[in-house]
RNA sequence: GGGGGAGUGGCGAAAUGGCAGACGCGCAUGCCUUAGGAGCAUGUGUCUUAACAGACGUGCGGGUUCGAAUCCCGCCUUCCCCA
């Protein structure tokens, strides 16, 4: 691009406003710079704990992995989100913005890996790299307060976490079958399994028996379904609901002590009415009385069943489309309602993961057990009523509520009423009771990665599981280390490392080389924001009672059941632990949508479109406005370079209408054109100010774009007087500044104030002086639209119904027509119903 | 299979019961310019018409209403989440 004429250095405007001369071309590269450095010395956008007569704000956008590169859809959540937290500062909230780095996790360990780099060296240039994009881009944080999770002093207090949770038994070790990427080599919380596969890498997940660690998240299950006092998306608290999967019901046990004495098959089901028509029981193939209940003739079948069904992911075993599949294992249990023998099959399409792993089989009433039964030539009996029924056989599984048949002592009971009535029996005779289960787990936070924080335990052949003193923590990641290609972690290798004494008996012990889920540092980082430098302990309580909750958090979706719903579980550990003294810790949420190029998503794995020539081609500040006009935020995006071009044009327009000289506009100018620029300048503010509250920033540019022509307008009639002139200027600059930062504080400078523009308020707007004297009516027809009138705003229905017929338009389509019937809606419309006459 | 978004000009989109297409891109014409991937002005849903004016038009099909992009019922497509 062409060097176009700068705007001669040093000249000020001491002269006065409206002596300058020519402002040369909008060039951003001239002052973007100088702004950003010039903010941070003065510290204008750090946050004092309280400020007398404002209100703290605490906005929060989700921090980032720090992998490489600022790309677009960095700048797509983050530019934004830095508007309205600016916007709420204009408003006169004491507005805490920080931003810090998740710097934990797989990639730098990965390109450990594969290029020999070192993990900590790898991320901290990284980190760099995005502290130096994110003044790029103009926002607004508070640096004092920048946290990084893979800091020592950050993640010292994870480890002191952990051993709290440990002491209160919401830590705990647990051998069991957990989620496994064997191209990560590690093992995964349920919610990083998406679809079978690996969220990270896409790897097939396999089941692997291993100790790991936990948190117990499932202990407040219950209460993290209380959504009430948090003003989130409705998608996203459906999606915890979901996530968390509550579902009431009857466990009832079949007893199976002919083949296993003393055992029982405790079953799981919501429909305990349709007991009497179980006519088998489905284990899962991973049950463990499948064992103990195969037959000896039946082994071979079973042993070849099990592997195969080894193979088969979840999404597959689910499937409806896939065809059921089972086999006998010979054994028999007995139902306990009503005394009957049936047999035990094993069966895929159960999960081991869901209730109690083992169901029992009612054909009649669902539609999977009906297909299976089919397929094996199991009884089907209807026990629930259809309305109407004959006896006949059904065609298709009943699942509504019916009435109560072949149900021995509840026939003839509604279903609703039998649910109760047989669960009542059920716990009377000790066969089973009401029981809830839950789609939650609970939380998986082993790691068998080096770059995480290390867990801070150490197991003694003497005294077993030992706690880290908290004296002695941090227990700190080893630099520098190996690592190997067997994918183990370096930490399992680190002699240093993994040899120390026991803490109790003082003996040769060995440290835990697991290292924690990196979603636990960001379950509670937002308070470190709060509290960053807090001596001895995690944070002030003082500090952090003035911030949290958070008021408005800003993030992606995707973290809608791993890190929003952890964040929510720490809070309420650490509130029922006494650090805390409220109960979420994010009052408000709202989720930007993605952006998408091409069919592809943004992201840091495809598509490097990187925003640093777009800046260096046309600013931040045109880059941050374009993302912010493609369309509404928390619906995302379509980029494409072709309209970035619109926003350039109308910044310099601003730029250009800004420095206007106005030295031959009268004192007092004309009435009209006076009233005229108000009221363009009220109604404006009117519209910004409520699509900036809620994130539709595309409206908002569109009101200032009209604006500007507004003004322009006016400047070229020449009819405004210089004080309203200067006014509506100021206005703009305003309301321009939380989108576009540094060509409003460049104007607000050249254009004779002093102090940053980020420090004033946003204008007022009086909504008296918005309504016109004149309005148009549009006139319909039988809801055609056949004319308008232009009549005084404070017309009487008589008045504007006459005004309506006396239009040529109109009258002639009521020519040789009846009247029916007459709306009449104030300030908008009159429509006239008729029929031929 | 279940849950939740979304579907409007050539394109991004406005309008949430009252003039569909604000604002912007692109395109067209004109001005300015040595030049234009600069700037400015005007126009731009489709069809009929010389014009006035009219018909049609918000994925498809029905419904409610004086009036529907908007509310209701059914369907199609697509994206996200879950299985």
């Amino acid at each position: 691009m062409r060097k176009l004429t700068v705007a001669r250095k040093g000249r000020t405007d001491s002269e006065g406003r409206g002596s300058a001369s020519v402002p040369g071309r909008y060039t951003p590269a001239d002052f973007e710079k100088k702004w950003q450095v010039k903010w941070e010395a003065d510290g204008i956008y750090e946050a004092a704990d309280h400020v007398e007569g404002k209100e703290n704000y605490f906005a929060l956008s989700m921090f980032p992995y720090p992998s490489g590169d600022l790309h677009i859809g960095h700048w797509y959540a983050y530019a934004p989100a830095d508007a309205h937290a600016r916007f709420k500062r204009m408003q006169g909230y004491n507005v805490m913005n920080p931003q810090g780095f998740d710097s934990f996790g797989l990639p730098a360990e990965n390109a450990a890996i594969e290029h020999g780099a070192d993990a900590r060296e790898w991320t901290y240039a990284n980190i760099d790299n995005y502290r130096r994009q994110f003044r790029e881009m103009g926002t607004s944080y508070d640096w004092s307060r920048e946290l990084v999770t893979s800091d020592p002093k950050y993640y010292k207090w994870n480890q002191y976490f952990f051993l709290q949770f440990y002491k209160k038994g919401l830590a705990y070790r647990e051998h069991g079958l957990a989620n496994w990427c064997p191209k990560d080599q590690t093992t995964l919380a349920n919610e990083q399994v998406k679809n079978g596969l690996c969220e990270r890498c896409g790897t097939i997940v396999v089941k692997r028996a291993l100790p790991q660690w936990f948190f117990a998240i499932t202990k407040y299950a219950d209460e993290l379904l209380e959504m009430d006092q948090i003003d989130w998306p409705e998608k996203i608290k459906t999606m915890q609901r979901n996530w968390i999967g509550r579902s009431t019901g009857t466990t009832v046990g079949f007893d199976v002590s002919d083949f296993a004495p003393g055992e029982k098959i405790e079953t799981f089901t919501t429909r305990i009415d349709t007991v009497y028509g179980a006519t088998f029981v489905v284990l899962a193939p991973e049950h463990p009385l499948v064992e103990k209940l195969t037959q000896p003739e039946q082994q071979e079948v079973v042993d070849a069943y099990l592997l195969q069904a080894s193979r088969a992911t979840e999404i597959e075993r689910t499937s409806t489309e896939r065809e059921k599949t089972g086999v006998e294992t010979g054994a028999f249990c007995t139902n306990p309602l009503n005394g009957e023998r049936i047999p035990v099959l094993i069966g895929d399409y159960v999960l081991s993961t869901y209730g109690t792993g083992a169901v029992m089989g009612v054909p009649a009433h669902d539609p999977r057990d009906l297909v299976f039964a089919r397929k094996y030539g199991l009884e089907v009996r209807v026990v629930v009523a259809p309305p109407g029924w004959d006896g006949a056989e059904l065609e298709t599984a009943w699942v509504p509520p019916g009435t109560q048949v072949n149900s021995g002592e509840f026939d003839g009971m509604p279903s609703e009423e039998g649910m109760e009535a047989i669960a009542d029996k059920i716990e009377e005779n000790g066969w089973g009771k009401r029981s809830v289960t839950y789609h939650l787990r609970d939380w998986l936070i082993s790691r068998q990665r080096y770059w995480g924080t290390p867990i801070p335990i150490i197991y003694c052949d003497d005294c077993g599981t030992v706690p880290v003193p908290e004296r002695d923590l941090p227990v700190l990641l080893p630099d520098h280390v190996e690592f190997e290609a067997d994918g183990r972690s370096p930490l399992t290798k680190h002699p240093d490392f993994l040899n120390t004494t026991c803490p109790d008996c003082g003996k040769p012990a060995r440290r835990e080389t697991d290292t924690l889920d990196t979603f636990v540092c960001s379950a509670w980082y937002h308070l470190r924001y709060a509290s960053p430098n807090p001596g001895e302990d995690p944070f002030d309580a003082e500090q952090v009672r003035a911030w949290v909750p958070v008021s408005y958090y800003m993030g992606g979706a995707e973290h809608a059941v791993m890190h929003l719903l952890y964040a929510r579980f720490f809070n309420k550990a650490l509130r029922d632990l006494g650090y805390v003294d409220f109960d979420e810790p994010y009052a408000r949420f709202i989720s930007q949508g993605v952006l998408i190029s091409e069919h592809a998503k943004i992201s840091k794995r495809s598509n490097p479109l990187t925003p640093d020539p777009i800046v260096k081609k046309h600013g931040a500040d045109t880059l941050r406005c374009y993302l912010m006009f493609l369309g509404p935020w928390d619906q995302g995006g379509g980029w494409s370079d072709s309209g970035i071009n619109g926003i350039r044009r109308w910044l310099g327009r601003v730029w250009d209408v800004a420095q206007r000289e106005y030295s031959a506009l009268t004192e007092t100018g004309d009435d009209g054109a006076e009233r005229s620029l108000e009221r363009a300048s009220h109604a404006t503010t009117q519209r910004v100010v409520t699509d900036m509250e809620a994130f539709k920033f595309n409206t908002s540019i569109a009101a200032l774009m009209e604006y500007t022509t507004e003004l322009i307008r006016a400047h070229d009639a020449g009819k405004v007087s210089a004080r309203s002139w200067r006014a509506g200027v100021d206005r703009l600059l305003l309301h321009a500044a939380p989108l576009a930062p540094h060509i409003a504080e460049e104007l607000w400078q050249r254009t004779g104030h002093s102090g940053s523009i980020h420090l004033e308020p946003v204008p007022e707007f009086d909504e008296s002086l918005i309504a016109t004297e004149t309005i148009t009516l549009v006139v319909q027809v039988n809801g055609k639209v056949r004319g308008q009138v232009e009549v005084p705003a404070d017309i009487d229905e008589d008045g504007a119904i006459a005004a309506a017929k006396a239009s040529s338009n109109v009258a002639r389509h009521l020519d040789g027509m009846t009247e029916v019937k007459l709306i009449y809606v104030p300030g908008r419309i009159v429509n006239i119903v008729v029929r031929p006459t």
